[in-house]
DNA sequence: ATCCCGAGGG
DNA sequence: CCCTCTGGAT
Protein backbone atom coordinates (compact mmCIF):
# COMPACT_ATOMS: atom_id res chain seq x y z
CA UNK A 1 0.00 0.00 0.00
CA UNK A 2 2.44 2.08 1.28
CA UNK A 3 4.53 1.14 -1.61
CA UNK A 4 2.27 2.53 -4.61
CA UNK A 5 1.37 5.74 -3.17
CA UNK A 6 5.38 6.29 -2.62
CA UNK A 7 5.68 5.78 -6.18
CA UNK A 8 2.42 7.49 -7.07
CA UNK A 9 3.24 11.00 -4.80
CA UNK A 10 8.04 10.72 -5.20
CA UNK A 11 7.92 14.29 -3.67
CA UNK A 12 5.73 13.85 -1.05
CA UNK A 13 6.63 16.32 2.18
CA UNK A 14 5.39 19.58 2.95
CA UNK A 15 4.76 22.35 0.62
CA UNK A 16 5.23 25.05 3.32
CA UNK A 17 8.47 27.41 2.65
CA UNK A 18 11.00 27.39 5.85
CA UNK A 19 14.76 27.33 5.89
CA UNK A 20 15.12 25.81 9.49
CA UNK A 21 13.10 24.36 12.31
CA UNK A 22 12.04 28.04 13.90
CA UNK A 23 10.07 28.50 10.61
CA UNK A 24 9.00 25.36 10.47
CA UNK A 25 7.48 25.38 13.31
CA UNK A 26 6.28 28.50 12.96
CA UNK A 27 4.62 28.23 9.56
CA UNK A 28 3.39 24.66 10.43
CA UNK A 29 1.27 26.42 13.48
CA UNK A 30 0.37 29.22 10.93
CA UNK A 31 -0.58 26.79 8.16
CA UNK A 32 -4.20 25.70 10.36
CA UNK A 33 -7.03 26.00 8.10
CA UNK A 34 -5.07 28.06 5.38
CA UNK A 35 -3.81 26.98 2.02
CA UNK A 36 -0.20 26.27 1.94
CA UNK A 37 0.18 28.70 -0.94
CA UNK A 38 -1.08 31.74 1.62
CA UNK A 39 0.99 30.51 4.35
CA UNK A 40 4.17 31.11 1.60
CA UNK A 41 2.51 34.06 0.25
CA UNK A 42 2.73 35.65 4.04
CA UNK A 43 5.77 34.19 5.49
CA UNK A 44 8.73 36.11 3.50
CA UNK A 45 7.62 39.35 5.84
CA UNK A 46 7.27 37.70 8.58
CA UNK A 47 10.43 36.29 8.77
CA UNK A 48 12.47 39.49 7.15
CA UNK A 49 11.10 41.33 10.69
CA UNK A 50 11.23 38.18 12.82
CA UNK A 51 13.85 35.77 11.98
CA UNK A 52 14.71 34.30 15.47
CA UNK A 53 12.59 33.54 18.68
CA UNK A 54 14.17 36.56 20.14
CA UNK A 55 13.17 38.83 17.68
CA UNK A 56 9.10 37.64 17.33
CA UNK A 57 8.68 37.22 20.97
CA UNK A 58 9.13 41.17 21.13
CA UNK A 59 7.02 41.72 18.36
CA UNK A 60 4.35 44.13 18.06
CA UNK A 61 1.50 42.24 18.14
CA UNK A 62 -0.64 44.81 16.17
CA UNK A 63 2.08 44.37 13.05
CA UNK A 64 2.04 40.12 14.06
CA UNK A 65 -2.08 41.13 13.32
CA UNK A 66 -1.30 42.56 10.17
CA UNK A 67 0.85 39.95 8.77
CA UNK A 68 -1.24 37.12 9.39
CA UNK A 69 -4.35 38.88 8.41
CA UNK A 70 -4.84 37.19 5.24
CA UNK A 71 -4.06 34.00 6.86
CA UNK A 72 -7.54 33.24 8.73
CA UNK A 73 -7.37 33.17 12.68
CA UNK A 74 -4.99 35.82 12.63
CA UNK A 75 -5.84 36.63 16.36
CA UNK A 76 -5.07 33.60 17.83
CA UNK A 77 -2.31 32.65 15.40
CA UNK A 78 -0.81 36.32 16.66
CA UNK A 79 -1.06 34.74 20.18
CA UNK A 80 0.42 31.44 19.84
CA UNK A 81 3.13 32.55 17.58
CA UNK A 82 3.82 35.66 20.47
CA UNK A 83 3.72 32.83 23.09
CA UNK A 84 5.48 30.35 21.30
CA UNK A 85 8.36 32.58 20.84
CA UNK A 86 8.38 33.84 24.21
CA UNK A 87 8.46 29.92 25.51
CA UNK A 88 11.41 29.03 23.24
CA UNK A 89 13.35 31.39 24.70
CA UNK A 90 12.59 31.21 28.26
CA UNK A 91 12.05 27.33 28.51
CA UNK A 92 14.42 26.29 25.43
CA UNK A 93 17.52 28.59 25.32
CA UNK A 94 16.11 29.82 22.05
CA UNK A 95 15.82 25.92 20.11
CA UNK A 96 13.45 24.78 18.85
CA UNK A 97 13.19 21.17 20.40
CA UNK A 98 13.14 18.02 18.79
CA UNK A 99 10.91 15.79 21.39
CA UNK A 100 7.44 15.49 21.14
CA UNK A 101 6.92 15.78 25.15
CA UNK A 102 8.47 19.04 24.58
CA UNK A 103 7.10 20.35 20.97
CA UNK A 104 4.19 19.63 22.64
CA UNK A 105 4.22 21.77 25.73
CA UNK A 106 4.99 25.03 23.24
CA UNK A 107 1.26 27.11 23.16
CA UNK A 108 -0.12 26.57 19.96
CA UNK A 109 1.38 23.51 19.03
CA UNK A 110 -0.98 20.36 19.49
CA UNK A 111 0.40 16.67 18.54
CA UNK A 112 -0.07 17.21 14.70
CA UNK A 113 2.07 20.29 14.23
CA UNK A 114 4.45 18.33 16.64
CA UNK A 115 5.02 15.34 14.24
CA UNK A 116 5.12 17.72 11.29
CA UNK A 117 8.49 19.36 12.76
CA UNK A 118 10.00 15.89 14.17
CA UNK A 119 9.53 14.75 10.18
CA UNK A 120 9.80 17.95 8.27
CA UNK A 121 12.38 19.92 10.72
CA UNK A 122 14.83 17.51 11.95
CA UNK A 123 13.83 14.19 10.03
CA UNK A 124 12.96 12.23 13.10
CA UNK A 125 10.23 9.35 12.57
CA UNK A 126 6.26 10.76 13.31
CA UNK A 127 2.81 9.84 12.80
CA UNK A 128 1.46 13.13 11.40
CA UNK A 129 -2.32 12.09 11.96
CA UNK A 130 -4.25 15.11 10.76
CA UNK A 131 -7.60 15.43 9.37
CA UNK A 132 -6.49 13.31 6.31
CA UNK A 133 -4.51 10.96 7.64
CA UNK A 134 -7.12 9.80 10.36
CA UNK A 135 -9.62 9.75 7.20
CA UNK A 136 -7.39 7.30 5.19
CA UNK A 137 -6.09 5.13 7.85
CA UNK A 138 -9.96 4.60 8.93
CA UNK A 139 -10.92 3.99 5.06
CA UNK A 140 -7.82 1.70 4.78
CA UNK A 141 -9.46 -0.32 7.24
CA UNK A 142 -5.95 -0.13 9.47
CA UNK A 143 -8.13 1.11 12.45
CA UNK A 144 -11.71 2.39 13.22
CA UNK A 145 -10.72 4.89 15.82
CA UNK A 146 -11.41 8.58 15.31
CA UNK A 147 -9.21 9.79 18.24
CA UNK A 148 -5.98 11.46 16.67
CA UNK A 149 -3.76 9.35 19.54
CA UNK A 150 -5.53 6.46 18.93
CA UNK A 151 -5.12 6.41 15.44
CA UNK A 152 -1.24 7.27 15.88
CA UNK A 153 -0.87 4.29 17.93
CA UNK A 154 -3.06 2.07 16.19
CA UNK A 155 -1.05 2.50 12.89
CA UNK A 156 2.32 2.71 14.65
CA UNK A 157 1.63 -0.74 15.82
CA UNK A 158 1.28 -1.63 11.83
CA UNK A 159 4.41 -0.38 10.11
CA UNK A 160 8.07 0.39 11.38
CA UNK A 161 9.48 3.87 12.41
CA UNK A 162 11.49 4.38 9.85
CA UNK A 163 8.19 4.58 7.24
CA UNK A 164 6.09 6.82 9.74
CA UNK A 165 7.19 10.14 8.28
CA UNK A 166 6.98 9.12 4.25
CA UNK A 167 4.01 7.54 5.42
CA UNK A 168 2.11 10.71 6.60
CA UNK A 169 3.63 12.75 3.38
CA UNK A 170 2.10 10.11 1.01
CA UNK A 171 -1.25 9.66 3.37
CA UNK A 172 -1.64 13.65 3.38
CA UNK A 173 -1.15 13.87 -0.29
CA UNK A 174 -3.29 11.48 -1.21
CA UNK A 175 -5.92 12.75 0.79
CA UNK A 176 -5.16 16.28 -0.70
CA UNK A 177 -5.05 14.85 -4.12
CA UNK A 178 -7.68 12.03 -4.90
CA UNK A 179 -9.11 10.44 -1.55
CA UNK A 180 -11.16 13.72 -1.17
CA UNK A 181 -13.51 13.61 1.94
CA UNK A 182 -16.25 14.07 0.02
CA UNK A 183 -15.99 12.91 -3.12
CA UNK A 184 -12.61 10.57 -3.47
CA UNK A 185 -11.88 9.84 -7.01
CA UNK A 186 -11.84 6.04 -6.40
CA UNK A 187 -11.64 5.76 -10.32
CA UNK A 188 -8.27 7.44 -10.91
CA UNK A 189 -7.34 5.50 -7.33
CA UNK A 190 -3.80 3.85 -7.38
CA UNK A 191 -4.73 2.01 -4.58
CA UNK A 192 -7.90 1.11 -5.55
CA UNK A 193 -7.76 -2.62 -5.81
CA UNK A 194 -6.12 -2.96 -2.17
CA UNK A 195 -8.89 -0.50 -0.55
CA UNK A 196 -11.55 -2.00 1.16
CA UNK A 197 -13.30 1.48 0.80
CA UNK A 198 -13.34 1.47 -3.00
CA UNK A 199 -16.55 2.74 -4.75
CA UNK A 200 -17.16 5.30 -1.29
CA UNK A 201 -16.39 7.90 -4.49
CA UNK A 202 -17.12 7.63 -8.67
CA UNK A 203 -15.25 4.60 -10.22
CA UNK A 204 -15.65 5.85 -13.66
CA UNK A 205 -12.45 6.73 -14.56
CA UNK A 206 -13.29 9.57 -16.71
CA UNK A 207 -15.38 10.70 -13.81
CA UNK A 208 -12.93 9.97 -10.94
CA UNK A 209 -10.16 12.15 -13.06
CA UNK A 210 -12.47 15.15 -13.12
CA UNK A 211 -11.72 15.01 -9.36
CA UNK A 212 -7.88 14.71 -8.86
CA UNK A 213 -6.19 17.72 -7.99
CA UNK A 214 -2.30 18.37 -9.22
CA UNK A 215 -1.05 20.52 -6.57
CA UNK A 216 -2.33 21.06 -2.57
CA UNK A 217 -6.14 22.31 -2.72
CA UNK A 218 -5.47 26.09 -4.47
C1' DA B 1 -21.85 25.87 0.26
C1' DT B 2 -17.63 23.70 1.49
C1' DC B 3 -12.99 23.18 2.17
C1' DC B 4 -8.20 24.29 3.84
C1' DC B 5 -2.13 19.11 6.77
C1' DG B 6 -5.82 22.54 14.18
C1' DA B 7 -5.58 24.01 18.98
C1' DG B 8 -7.48 25.53 23.12
C1' DG B 9 -11.21 26.40 26.02
C1' DG B 10 -15.73 25.42 28.19
C1' DC C 1 -17.87 16.10 23.87
C1' DC C 2 -18.81 20.62 21.79
C1' DC C 3 -17.67 25.31 20.38
C1' DT C 4 -14.93 29.10 18.63
C1' DC C 5 -11.53 31.38 16.04
C1' DT C 6 -10.91 33.55 10.60
C1' DG C 7 -10.25 34.63 5.46
C1' DG C 8 -9.69 33.16 0.79
C1' DA C 9 -10.38 29.81 -3.00
C1' DT C 10 -13.33 26.92 -5.68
Amino acid sequence: MDRILAETYPDAATELDFTNPFECLVVTVVSAQTTDRRVNAASPALFAAYPTPEAMAAAPREHMEQLLGPLGFFRQKTESLLKLSQALVERFDGQVPSRLEDLVTLPGVGRKTANVVRGEAFGLPGITVDTHFGRLARRFGWTEETDPVKVEHAVGALFPKRDWTPLSQHLIWHGRRRCHAKKPACGACPVARLCPSYGTGPTDPVEAEKLVTTQGPA
